[in-house]
DNA sequence: ACCTGAACACCGTTCAAGT
DNA sequence: ACCTGAACACCGTTCAAGT
């Protein structure tokens, strides 16, 4: 409800008030625009975040921002690409590299958590080839090796664990009551289980994609370290190490 | 390329040739439109498939569809369910739990596979409330239930399954290359691990995110395999079961 | 009940014209 | 180089009018 034009003369005309030429100064930057949308998102929602309304958000005409933006598209990769920068990954160095792995995907999850409607926007886009995400895996791949990690097998296993992560960041932009039986009677045990779950939660003060995301990932961890131990195991010289 | 209108005089003119008014008898109905939905993603990707577009295919205009469908979300949701309609369950009955989870899951991750570009469209809905996913929870929680995982812990365990498995169908639907490092010098260790993977994939014939799925599947399943026994191990009378 | 026809309120994007 | 202004080719959705 934008009282625009309303009555009178032009009482809020907003609009541009600025004449049309190359300004004194540019108003626009790249950074500015993905800024502007990134929060956009965060106040409206990921349809509040288009084009045009980055535009009018920053007092300027719809066609003004393709001189620093190709188009929508790559608006959108560049505000993944803000939200990607955020996510430390210096426990890499410090940390042995199953610790790493998951004190990097609590940090990985929380960045999209906090833009909730980024997470069904973002979390589709393939896993970038933009520079930043490609100094995140530089990181991690780095990891895995000084872990005996065969190099052949990194992104697998580096792309398994982010699967996961983006899983459960799309489990948190659900509505915890959307699994909600409701009173259907013919699912008797996926009811008791949900009830049951409801409660717990109840109890405790914790949302339900919490508890599936901390048991995953300890899960997917525990697996990954059973399974670098075969591969090591059959070493008959644990001295040659 | 449907042939319609074929003969007579109004060669390209498709547009309506049918007059205002109730048609003698229906032409569309939920599933037919649905179905056309399903039918567009797949030859022309999602963005083909608007209301407008199936409207068009299906010689009707754009209005009459909502006689059917509430609007886009709800087709988009209906699409879904036709796609979860297709994942088989019953192994949940004759396998125990962690062989039964794995299947599923390949079946889960196959059917987004089939249309590939529903995968973005579609994983990033609410695991839904609708009746075919909550039918499909049934028997999961029925199976978890009979390996001994506590009542409440069963949508935990579930939806972290699921959070795999969405994960690393949303890595199916990016491209392979999609990770290539190009000719970047930064990143050494991600650069080495890129080309040992791509030259181990020239080998056998698999896709990369295959690999991922296989060995996070099995890693995650193989970590709940040991929590489980961990759950049941401090049972001091094994003979009570 | 179920379709057409016309309209409304939007989109992203292009491009000439201005400075 | 960087903005305005106007236009293009789309969207999803509503609703009166027809049968």
């Amino acid at each position: 409800m934008a009282t625009r034009g309303t009555p009178g003369i032009p009482e809020v005309a907003d609009p541009p008030r600025r004449r049309a030429g190359r300004p004194a100064t540019s108003i626009l930057s790249r950074t500015l625009i993905l800024e502007t949308g990134l929060r956009l998102i965060d106040e409206r929602g990921a349809d509040g975040a288009g084009m045009r309304a980055i535009a009018k958000e920053l007092g300027v005409r719809p066609s003004a921002l393709y001189n620093h933006v190709a188009g929508y598209p790559e608006l959108v990769a560049g505000v993944r690409e803000l939200i990607s920068e955020r996510i430390p990954t210096d426990m890499f160095d410090t940390l042995p590299w199953d610790q790493a792995l998951s004190e990097w995907a609590h940090h990985y999850r929380a960045a999209f958590a906090a833009h909730p409607p980024t997470i069904a926007l973002l979390a589709v886009l393939p896993l970038s080839e933009d520079s930043v995400t490609t100094e995140m895996y530089e990181r991690v791949v780095a990891s895995l090796g000084r872990a005996g990690w065969p190099v052949e097998r990194h992104l697998e296993v580096l792309v398994a664990v982010e699967a996961f992560i983006l899983g459960a960041a799309l489990d948190l932009a659900a509505d915890d009551d959307m699994m909600n039986p409701g009173s259907r009677t013919d699912v008797p045990e996926y009811l008791a289980a949900y009830r049951a779950r409801a409660a717990r939660l109840a109890a405790g003060g914790r949302r339900a994609a919490d508890l599936s995301f901390e048991t995953g990932l300890r899960a997917l961890l525990a697996g990954l370290r059973v399974e670098l131990e075969e591969l090591k195991g059959p070493d008959p010289d644990p001295a040659a190490r």
